[in-house]
DNA sequence: ATTAAAATGGTAGCGTTCTGTCATAAACAT
DNA sequence: ATGTTTATGACAGAACGCTACCATTTTAAT
């Protein structure tokens, strides 16, 4: 099913560069043959840099590349990158047509960021963490301004694959529910922080509480956040930014649901049962 | 002998800018923190993306990699050119060490979910919908269950853009909002509603009584709805099926986010004024 | 609160990279 | 051999990325 990225007749690299129409001249033929061996430091190059290290002029390599399809060594460099959403991720290249908008670009970002998260699933800290969500024995959840919403359907979700999970909104009495209670002084407790750096004030405080009362934090955070680490060894960051007119929050929802799918593996059976009990007790709710 | 190309922690990017002596400063912090998460792409970043993209100035950047002690971000390039021929990876693989494992699935159909968008902004519904909610001199916005969240953060971000926006929970008094004024019959109003199948009973309704008050509708759902369409040409379908335990809702996030983006790109100068303003408006009000 | 120190951003200038125009060289056909 | 086409390179202008100088803001100390 998979694609093989590194074996060089399958790049889309060289794909396009064999079904340029024509034939290759002697000079071109030394490009491609040049680009298409150190495809994976490509990035790293220049125009100039490639033209001095296959011994032919700057204009030539510039050339080439027009006639290649792409807009100069910058649009290849772009072009490679987003080929790596599409190979990995599309069946067809049924959305290049459509990805050269704005839009387009900004709808890239976000996939990019989705694909990036395996960086960060893959980190030792991450079985960690979702072990910490799925054996406390109380998790709260909390999160601010424009993402209190993710971090309330987080709960609302989470609820769904374990118990005792509690949204906490920091300013209406939200902390009272962390006195500590001798009577379940060996209970085990566990705090979700939904953070972006814009908004991040009032979090620190909170994270430190938390964490001053024996609480596991688990910090769900932008590229930008660099007071989180710190606190906490169970740290996670997702690109937002998009170059949109506000940040993206696909790619955080993303992670949260990712977060909620492991814990639920953490505890199949009762999961499942968890949600097939789900729909009568939402029909029993009427509608919230 | 185990080469750990990926690992953040063992990076030796990461390792030489832990060992500037003398701290970080913030700025500096957060364009590390940038460099070391984003080091697999970092060749096709320029100096200036890099600004933009953590949010401090050029200049900044430049001084921090001469402190860190490269020679400008060239150098810092070479020096990553050279690990990455001990390496042997290739870019392409950056991500995919562990894609085929069940998260990797997921979030590759996350990823495919958010490229598959590009459909729908390619609607000719697409532009009426955004000029709908952009046009209107109020806008309701509404979602329940799982989803609610999403809805609720929708409002407040799309607040930010443009004004009159409302959440409404058709649970808690709701619907009085629509009593018909007499006195504003002439004002346009839309309503956003975002919706998933498995909780749809309530909208449909909710919908009729919108479009019977003369409101445009735009409604973002799921693949699996098939009433949608019937009372509304603003009908937006998100891959939300990504075999996890749950629906992904990470896709309809990012969609939302478009909106947002489009939407402020209907009146440039009154969005991103409104964006300047907003951070003292945060203030004021505290924290929410 | 006031002052000093540091950090950060803006502007401008330099250097580099990239591309358009023209000229030269090579390949090819007759 | 000659003329034609094509490929390649040299030069220059445009664009962009990088850094030096100065102004402003932020932070820390008293």
């Amino acid at each position: 099913m998979n694609d093989q990225p590194n074996t060089p007749e399958e790049s889309p690299l060289a794909a396009r560069l064999c079904s340029i129409s024509g034939g290759l001249t002697k000079s071109e033929a030394i490009i491609a043959q040049w680009l298409v061996l150190n495809e994976a430091t490509l990035g790293l190059e220049t125009g100039s840099s490639i033209a001095s290290k296959t011994g032919v002029s700057e204009i030539t390599v510039s050339r080439f590349l027009k006639r290649a399809g792409y807009k100069g060594l910058q649009g290849l460099k772009e072009d490679l990158q987003a080929a790596l959403v599409h190979a990995h991720v599309s069946p067809a290249d049924r959305y290049f047509r459509l990805l050269d908008s704005e839009i387009g670009a900004i709808l890239k970002r976000d996939a990019d960021a989705v694909l990036a998260l395996a960086h960060e699933v893959e980190k030792p800290a991450w079985p960690a963490a979702i072990d910490a969500i799925a054996a406390a024995d109380e998790v709260f959840v909390t999160g601010f301004q424009t993402i209190r919403g993710i971090a309330e359907d987080f709960t609302r979700r989470l609820s769904i694959v374990r118990g005792s999970v509690r949204f906490m909104s920091p300013h209406d009495g939200g902390l009272v529910e962390w006195i500590p209670s001798f009577r379940r002084a060996d209970e085990s407790r566990c705090l979700v922080l939904i953070d972006m750096a814009p908004y991040a004030r009032e979090a620190l405080p909170i994270v430190q509480t938390a964490r001053g009362l024996g609480m596991q934090v688990v910090i769900v955070t932008d590229e930008l956040n660099t007071w989180a680490s710190a606190e906490s060894p169970f740290v996670f960051h997702v690109a937002t930014k998009v170059d949109a007119f506000l940040e993206s929050t696909g790619p955080m929802t993303t992670l949260m649901n990712v977060i909620i799918h492991e814990v639920a593996g953490r505890a199949p059976e009762k999961a499942r049962k968890r949600i097939k009990d789900w729909p009568p007790i939402m029909r029993g709710l009427g509608l919230y």
